[in-house]
DNA sequence: TTTTAAATTTAGACAAATCTAAAAATTTAA
DNA sequence: TTAAATTTTTAGATTTGTCTAAATTTAAAA
């Protein structure tokens, strides 16, 4: 049986996987669960003696089979109680994230299958993240991240590949959300910031902004 | 902050309060979570530093004031949730306990309060079992137990006082569920057992029986 | 190519929750 | 009202997941 603790281990380095192609760092897992490398170098352990990742002392991680099918999962429930939080009990996008984190970790097949038919299988969390299904195939993704739009194009807000509290918020006050329309004006070379409209209004976003917006072109 | 196994013995000492009037034993306590009386006894010692229990050693325990709050905040969520599974996911009253126990300990009381309202604010789980509201209150019972029925009443089943697998599938074979009408035709003295009818047809049940199915009388 | 810096692992410790075995307290019975 | 049986607690150990500090390995810089 797999623990809470190795869960979120797995779930950690799916994440920092599909950043960087290679294996994932001793740091990188720390720094990803605020938690110490020697803790890190303990748990990889663990999980490598049940062949959740593969490990090279001094190397690095990756996920096993195993351990990516398990990883996909966690990744597939928290993000279908986000849709369930969202689309049924009326919660805001950026407040699921905390209680999602718990409800990833509830154990029953049954109980995540009748929910995702219950959803009305859903393709998409709130942030506009993929949600992989009952066999852990995720859709094929129809979005990009507004930084890479030409300039002169435009398309509409249809998620977020990051979803901490402090970037939602501020893209609230930029009256970003789903739906929202947005065309690059201008690229800044020297920063890669971008001139924008939001809904017709004009406003200055950073790169660091704008490659975490996933926009649908139409 | 509580974990989630103080979160289990605080429930369990509320179960078991409500059998008898005075305090629970260790011994109890230990064979209600299926665990030893030494574990017990050093569980008790950290609820009593953290006054969610009153201890005196060798006489037992009772709950506090936010003991006791604490208890049926879990057992208002347990049963909250049990009503989602049924009557949102199509579980069926007898699959829905093992789920239940572990949604029970998701912290978000923005999360409970919208799951109660989104549900129709219901008074009764799946087993008939009473609900208590946000203020911890529990509405008042309009059921009895069928072995306090009288020889010759009837009503109707609306709940069961006990949850347990066999017990739910041994009503299941005798065709009894939610909502089946049952009369009292005879009681036999010396075992308490009874004669009744179930839907007109006669059957024979054991007072162990008789004392956990819920009856609402016209 | 040494030296220095950074990353990683090891060693040893700690808190939470549990256990077994033994001791102490309480209850029951002779 | 003692003796026996039962219940409860204590003592000491184990597992999981974490930590700090020190040692080791790898990478970067002089």
């Amino acid at each position: 049986m797999i623990t809470l603790a190795e869960e979120n281990y797995l779930k950690a380095i799916l994440k920092l996987s599909k950043n960087s192609v290679d294996s994932v760092s001793t740091n990188a897992i720390a720094e990803e669960l605020d938690t110490k490398a020697s803790s890190v170098t303990d748990m990889i352990k663990k999980l490598t003696d049940k062949q959740m990742i593969d490990y090279v002392p001094y190397r690095g991680v990756s996920l096993s089979k195993s351990g990516l099918k398990k990883a996909v999962e966690i990744v597939r429930k928290h993000r279908l109680w986000e849709v369930f939080l969202v689309t049924k009990l009326q919660f805001k996008w950026d407040e699921v994230h905390d209680v999602a984190e718990q409800l990833e970790h509830i154990k029953s097949q049954k109980l995540v299958d009748a929910l995702d038919a219950y959803l009305g299988y859903p393709q998409q969390d709130p942030h506009g993240e993929p949600i992989p299904n009952k066999d852990g195939q995720f859709p094929k993704s129809f979005s990009k991240r507004l930084s890479e739009l030409e300039k002169g194009s435009s398309g509409q807000v249809v998620g977020v590949s990051q979803d901490n509290q402090s970037f939602l918020q501020y893209l609230n006050s930029l009256n970003i959300t789903l739906g929202t329309s947005i065309s690059v004006i201008q690229k800044i070379d020297f920063d890669d910031s971008l001139e924008i409209t939001i809904n017709n209004k004009s406003a200055h976003i950073s790169n660091d902004v704008a490659r975490n917006l996933l926009i649908k072109q139409k």
